[in-house]
DNA sequence: CTGAAAGCGCTTACAG
DNA sequence: CTGAAAGCGCTTACAG
């Protein structure tokens, strides 16, 4: 308040009637200020005025404090659409989301959404949301935003193989990176979890608790990174000696239905499995909303254990074992190595995050081995 | 195909020509079509092709045509920038969230951010997502962007009483509305849940199933929504004969954690209590999780009860009674009102979407009652 | 029905 | 170090 005061008072007559008949104007809604009226309220030229706003060093000291003050007094704001129309920048950037039905009820785009806007947030950038709608893509949308000028780059989430048109970004004239997914193909620019290390600290752990019988609960194969957790669970098993089959693997589709459907499937057709591995939280919650029903006592007699960490996980009852992904972390690096290719860089973007295994309470020793060590212990 | 190899064939040899020495170019970068090209091509002004592009019936249809031909063809792209530069609008709606820690991976937030989304690219228009960080707000952001031309409007979400700067508003300078909350004081536009029918019919339930003892775990009572709801609470045990204790009220954040501790307090102040009414499906979700762990059957010994209806709500155990808030619906009318505002609406919004129960598996008659039922019963 | 011209509010060479 | 001028790519009166 005092400041503000103080404000006031410094400014000069002069300075405050320019400023009163420019916010007043002669137009019905007061135009608002832009560089000219700046420019002659600090007898300058405008290409002074936007030099003082682009922080160019040719500018004096002397002008540079001149000028802005007279930005500061009158609170002027440059129009972004004349800057982004003369330079070459819109700092604005997109993430394409897949077009899940309302897809943004989600923890996992949940949390790289967060990390992508508040690093943009910081970094001077505005974030916009697309959806991945077939219309979309079929009408090239996400070359649209770059060309009609929207947007300097893309974060594309919840991508898979099937998305054939990301092809068309390997030429890197659009500045774009896959948000936690990777290509092996196209040579694009990406930030993804290690899936693959998540996935071996998964099972090493299972079983180290004397686990072979192991269900997978899986989805979307079409995702490298899905296929990445699928390969380290049938290798670790064989790893053991054992040959998984057909019947242990079951689609849970990513949803909380369906790890329940698979739950039950998986089940009904090899009812001597003694631990369930779902691919993410979603569907291990899916599983374990199924085991209670059926009376099936978790960990006791099956133990479940999901993929993401999301916040739910610990809210589940039993708590879920599950791999964390630092999904707020790839979000945030994502979005620093996407201006870093706006303006320029050239290296490929190319980071993998690690993964850890966060042991909570839907997991427990094989109910064998649990019995022998009662009875160790009963000794 | 076989589509794209007619549009092909055809383009006249002149037109493809100066399409393919356009977008050659002399320039490194080839310099993208302009409305300019299009003129040339075209053998009309630009002002002409500006018409087209914006469905002026002045333009005769024979002329139409042939310019609409050339865009066909080249596939030139207007530059938005350049369009909302000398129009008076951008066509992109700000959402402004509420700076919660990883605030976008909640099922609240999401559903009415889908339904705005959806209904934003039916019309046309781009959604930026900004987070009412303090420094946003002490900046004035939510200012900045109408007056840099960032946008045409904005959709306010989790806004609350000690919003204050939302009183700039109230002079509809710059369209904004409310969603999912109301103001009785600054005559802001507002799309909102019906939180006190949706209240009046829980309450309704619970009593009908013979519960006096409710305990409310509620939360945020700045929010006006809440406070209908804990309003409608004490007016329906008020009306029943009880006096709702102040122990009988906790508050629950609006968070699992809160929803768990909250539900302990409760017990252990109010131990005869029968029925928890929480005011949002999370704290439920930890309430639901605190008392299975304590061995307190659900919903025998005591009926618990959430208000959302987000899509975890059915995947509890048990599955949770809740009231359907049409949040999604909510989004969407809210998009379609702000639009109609941005272009000249002047009729005040402010609509009510109806709740309604949905009965699940986490209540029951009061334990008392179901002795007398099943004496009854077993007569 | 169509065109020539001014203007939107900036930035960027180009002079000096 | 600073200014005058051109230009970014559109739309919008204003003529005709």
């Amino acid at each position: 308040m005092a400041q503000f005061t103080k404000t006031e008072d410094e400014l000069t007559p002069v300075v405050r009637e320019r400023a009163r008949s420019i916010s007043l104007g002669d137009e019905k809604p007061s135009k608002p200020i832009s560089v000219r009226d700046v420019a002659k309220l600090a007898n300058v030229s405008v290409a002074t005025v936007s030099m003082v706003l682009n922080d160019n060093p040719r500018i004096s000291r002397a002008t540079q404090m001149r000028v802005q003050r007279i930005i500061d007094q009158t609170g002027y704001r440059p129009n972004r659409l004349a800057q982004s129309l003369s330079s070459r920048y819109t700092q604005v950037l997109a993430v394409l989301l897949p077009a899940l039905r309302h897809g943004f009820a989600d923890a996992y785009f949940g949390e790289l959404i967060s990390g992508i806007c508040d690093r943009a947030g910081k970094l001077g950038y505005k974030v916009i949301l697309e959806q991945a709608k077939p219309e979309f893509i079929r009408s090239k949308g996400y070359i649209d935003i770059y060309e009609r000028r929207y947007v300097d780059g893309m974060l594309c989430l919840g991508s898979n193989d099937r998305h054939h048109y990301l092809a068309e970004f390997s030429d890197h004239r659009y500045p774009m990176v896959v948000v936690d997914n990777y290509f092996s193909q196209w040579g694009l620019d990406f930030i993804v979890c290690d899936y693959a290390s998540g996935a071996q600290q998964m099972m090493n752990y299972l079983l180290q608790l004397g686990h072979r019988k192991i269900g997978l609960i899986h989805a979307a194969q079409e995702i490298r990174t899905a296929r990445d957790v699928t390969e380290v669970y049938q290798q670790k098993l064989q790893g053991v000696g054992v040959e998984p089959l057909k019947s242990w693997y079951q689609d849970g589709k990513f949803t909380e239905e369906g790890g329940a459907a698979a739950a039950a499937q998986l089940l009904e057709q090899e009812p001597r499995i003694t631990a369930i591995f779902c691919t993410n939280d979603k569907m291990a919650l899916g599983a374990i909303h199924y085991l209670n029903r059926q009376g099936v006592r978790i960990p006791q007699q099956i133990s479940v254990v999901g993929f993401d960490d999301t916040r739910h996980a610990a809210f589940v009852n039993p708590s879920l074992t599950t791999v964390h992904l630092p999904l707020y972390e790839v979000g945030v690096l994502a979005c620093e190595r996407l201006i870093e290719r706006v303006h320029g860089r050239t290296e490929k973007v190319a980071e993998r995050l690690a993964t850890h295994l966060v042991v909570r309470e839907s997991t427990a020793m094989v109910p064998a081995l649990q019995n022998e060590m009662e009875l160790l212990a009963g000794r």
